[in-house]
DNA sequence: TGTACATCAGTGAACGCGCGTTCACTGATGTAC
DNA sequence: TGTACATCAGTGAACGCGCGTTCACTGATGTAC
């Protein structure tokens, strides 16, 4: 193949990362390998290590990825309800406790798909930063009147959206959707 | 070594669902090797396929094993509190979203622990079924009142012990636990 | 109660496989003149 | 603007390793008499 275009190659390695923020999502970290990474971007696994330092080091990049997205649809929510946050929030919840949202965990939440495997990573390791930056800005995010801060509606979402996956195919799991839902609209 | 008796054979094999209920709610269900399983109980791993079908066997009987575990802790509580459900349920609560369940999660609710591995188990997979019944089990325990089951707090809990483990060494992690704590009491 | 032997719990080596990571190599890109 | 060549993005094969699973074998247990 030969060498290719410094612009080529920074859009394949951003391949990468994308292909990575959606399937961790899916199916965890240790679920998805690096040969599948590079294929993903149409690209053999031998060059990986010439993009990334590590496994570990993409997993912080696509951590971090994911949750621009989040950031970007949260943004998308207050632009499209100009002045009215607490619109924007409860869209927000509408979207996040619903079958379309947990059946597809790929284009979801990184703060539910992620956290799993965010809390078996080791302390110091370089994607709990971006993480909890993360999280903590989705907490933001959330809240409403004076406060700060709302973790609690955050804790809700995340609980409700991991039990209904992992009850899914019964109709617990659409009671456990109704439940959240209820509970964090008021 | 030649033959065991079946006695020992017997307490054998529990100590392998023993450990694998408590290894795989630590390190996940990917995270632990059946060597390492049947080295728990002092076997070497070839005789594995005579006791269990499968590791997929195992998972099954080590997530019922772990929420028979959680329904006796919870029946302690009542136990220790009689006629005092709503005690009972504050003392969980007062645990559940505790440093001391955040950093201990092999010994921990199996809820929370598995979620994620049990989301990405097939449909079909032999071990969502113990998972959703014992989810169900501990969401009428959590009732109060005239309710059946709360299943929004249950969804509060494990949300807010997960987000606090992946987390955990931030103080964004404590005041996910208080905020957790805090929606829930009342 | 004692003996003979079939049963089978556990051993240890091996299987094919996929993992993360390394590396010598290729050849088009990018640059120096 | 054109040429010569160094750079380096990506290839493809290989590495050691651990995984889930299989299997021939061992020898104490359990049983039939």
């Amino acid at each position: 193949m030969g060498r290719v275009s410094q612009a080529q190659a920074q859009q394949n390695r951003q391949q990468v990362v994308d292909a990575a923020a959606r399937l961790f999502r899916e199916r965890g970290v240790q679920g998805v390998g690096v040969a599948e990474l590079m294929a993903a971007a149409g690209l053999t696994h031998g060059g990986f290590y010439k993009r990334f330092a590590s496994k570990d080091a993409l997993v912080a990049e696509a951590t971090g990825r994911a949750f621009e997205e989040l950031g970007g649809r949260l943004d998308a929510l207050d632009a499209g309800r100009p002045g009215d946050h607490a619109a924007a929030r409860a869209a927000l919840v509408d979207y996040y406790l619903s079958a379309e949202h947990r059946d597809h965990p790929g284009d979801g939440c990184p703060a539910a798909a992620l956290a799993a495997d965010l809390a078996r990573e080791a302390p110091g390791s370089p994607a709990r930063e971006p993480y909890a930056d993360g999280v903590e800005a989705f907490g933001r995010w959330l809240a409403t009147g004076d406060d700060e801060e709302d973790l609690a509606t955050l804790a809700t979402l995340v609980g409700g959206v991991l039990l209904a996956r992992a009850t899914a195919d019964t109709d617990l799991s659409d009671r456990i959707l109704a439940a959240a839902r209820a509970a964090v609209e008021r």
